[in-house]
DNA sequence: CTGAAAGCGCTTACAG
DNA sequence: CTGAAAGCGCTTACAG
């Protein structure tokens, strides 16, 4: 164990002083004789010398810490996203910090008051509601630019970034129903979260459209992020009201969960009757199914360039940008 | 956009000294007397004052930053032990940082030396390679304990927990021979990770104990972490060398490909000759497939566990976890 | 029980 | 071109 070096240690053994040290590490903002700086430089090597980027912090009142705060990241699609906010960021010389909120506001609060602790410089959030917290308050009270990734907080003023849920969910449903559904069952995964919220309302709006009267009990929310309980929801919830002609899941989670119960019940499905957000393994199937595939990747991507954005400085009004997802039918 | 109070404004505002203001948000180490501690505390709240935590850690030259180094969190697994990880350091007060190597040892040694100069005081890695870098020791120098997760550098003083890679690809091995496949193709992941040249000494040594002979080309490895290339490096494969009686996929993301491949080339499989690791949605298929299917919640229990411990300052001779798999035949 | 003061490792305006 | 010095927001040994 060592103590790591410092700058005082690099500028006592070179002969010169801090200050001229930090000009060296820094490039500026003073010259220093291109004669001084390659002394400099060999000691720093020599010592193997790295700037305390804590003191530095302290000094420019400014970290590079982003935080992405996140309901999860076990799920394949925020794991895409996760991983491409995080790699974009790096190259652009930030460090991210993730916190897992597991849909729970209170664990989200945490974690923002987490992020404004750690002095974040900027926050991509997905959040597990649609209110907004004390904590995102402080955070965006204290200058901090946040942007909305895949879930927003309708009427709060940031940038956003989602898949057009309402839409994909109504061109979804609107298929099941041309293929003859009529009493189609949509399961979500959050009564709180902005995009699982949009979904239902699409589901809605494509019924209503076709003028099929909704049966409220056709709108099964199971609300475990891994999707553990949902299989047996599902077989609870056509227990109670009986099977429907059609089943919408709106994660790839809860549709693995519906499969699997449907196998194990011995009930056939097929692509006139059952669509997926996101499977990536429906290709997979006997009897592949119909997916709505959300554009993830784009959506993560324009998140963190608004970010960066931001954090350049651009002032310029929010936006709010939409992705749209497609209907893949096999 | 607000400057941050600071411990003197509570001093201030308070009229008391802010080495008082310490005492009573650290709870030591004086006492202050409980009306005074009252006071403070309304003023805090007023305030609505947190402690600035890069300037605790300047100070107690220690932060509560953990890195966590993985090749990516895009894959179901990683992204599994990335949040458990997470959040069992989130609860015991530490914030995790990571970093996404691609599998690219350039990209961890980088990402290493960004986790020393963020001062982290712990890490767990997952490393691209057996090779041990100068970014690891300068680590390991500076005292950091460090905890290999899934992977490790064999030979290396550290603890370390992983899946019994060896084992398990040795019974998915010696199932395929005993359904009678004599001519398996073995589909690796990479050339550098051991878990990956694990698995296919399993493969060998299973090949080796039942008296058939290796064929070098029986061996496959797909360096793609997304798999995206995956289908067609298979494809190629048997055009080139032809079909194989029995396929071992040691990736989920290696079995989506290979699946896909098949299906494509209208190659039927079954449960006799296809054994795919962790897939969740093998289940899923008309014709279930075997999986082995390894604990990476323990694995990642047991990683956490370990780093907990040395925070605390177990001093213990390093440990080595390994956690068994089992082969799960539909 | 409370406070004045030094110091963590940096940055940067100010002087020379 | 180079340096002495103040100060970022904390902690804590030392005095009182």
């Amino acid at each position: 164990m060592q103590r790591r070096p410092t700058r005082s240690d690099v500028a006592k053994l070179c002969g010169v002083s801090v200050a001229t040290v930090s000009y060296v590490v820094n490039n500026g903002p003073k010259k220093v004789s291109e004669e001084t700086r390659q002394r400099v430089l060999q000691t720093i090597k020599k010592l193997d010398y790295r700037p305390n980027l804590i003191a530095r912090s302290l000094k420019t009142r400014r970290t590079h810490i982003i935080g992405l705060v996140i309901p999860t990241i076990a799920s394949p699609g925020m794991a895409l996203m996760a991983s491409i906010v995080h790699e974009t960021l790096l190259q652009h010389g930030y460090v991210v910090i993730i916190a897992n909120t597991r849909e729970d506001c209170g664990v989200e609060s945490n974690a923002l008051d987490l992020m404004l602790a750690q002095s974040v410089v900027g926050l991509i959030i997905c959040p597990a509601s649609c209110q907004e917290s004390e904590a995102l308050k402080r955070l965006k009270h204290h200058g901090v630019p946040i942007v909305f990734m895949d879930r927003h907080i309708p009427g709060y003023q940031a940038d956003a970034v989602m898949t057009d849920n309402i839409k994909c969910t109504r061109q979804a449903t609107a298929y099941l129903i041309r293929q003859g559904c009529h009493h189609i069952l949509c399961i979500s995964f959050s009564r709180r979260a902005s995009s699982a919220i949009d979904r239902v309302d699409g589901f809605k709006q494509a019924l209503q459209t076709r003028g099929i009267a909704l049966d409220p009990e056709m709108v099964l929310v199971v609300e475990d992020p891994t999707g553990m309980r949902a299989e047996q929801a599902f077989l609870a919830h056509i227990d109670a009201f009986g099977l429907p002609d059609g089943i919408l899941c709106t994660t790839q989670e809860i549709g693995i969960s519906v499969l699997r119960g449907l196998r194990r019940q011995g009930i056939p499905f097929s692509r006139q009757n059952l669509v997926v957000f996101d499977a990536e393994w429906a290709k997979l199937l006997e009897l592949p199914v119909p997916v709505v595939e959300q554009r993830l990747s784009n959506v993560a991507d324009a998140a963190v360039q608004l970010l960066l954005g931001r954090l350049d400085g651009n002032e310029s009004p929010f936006q709010m940008i939409s992705v749209d997802a497609q209907l893949i039918v096999p």
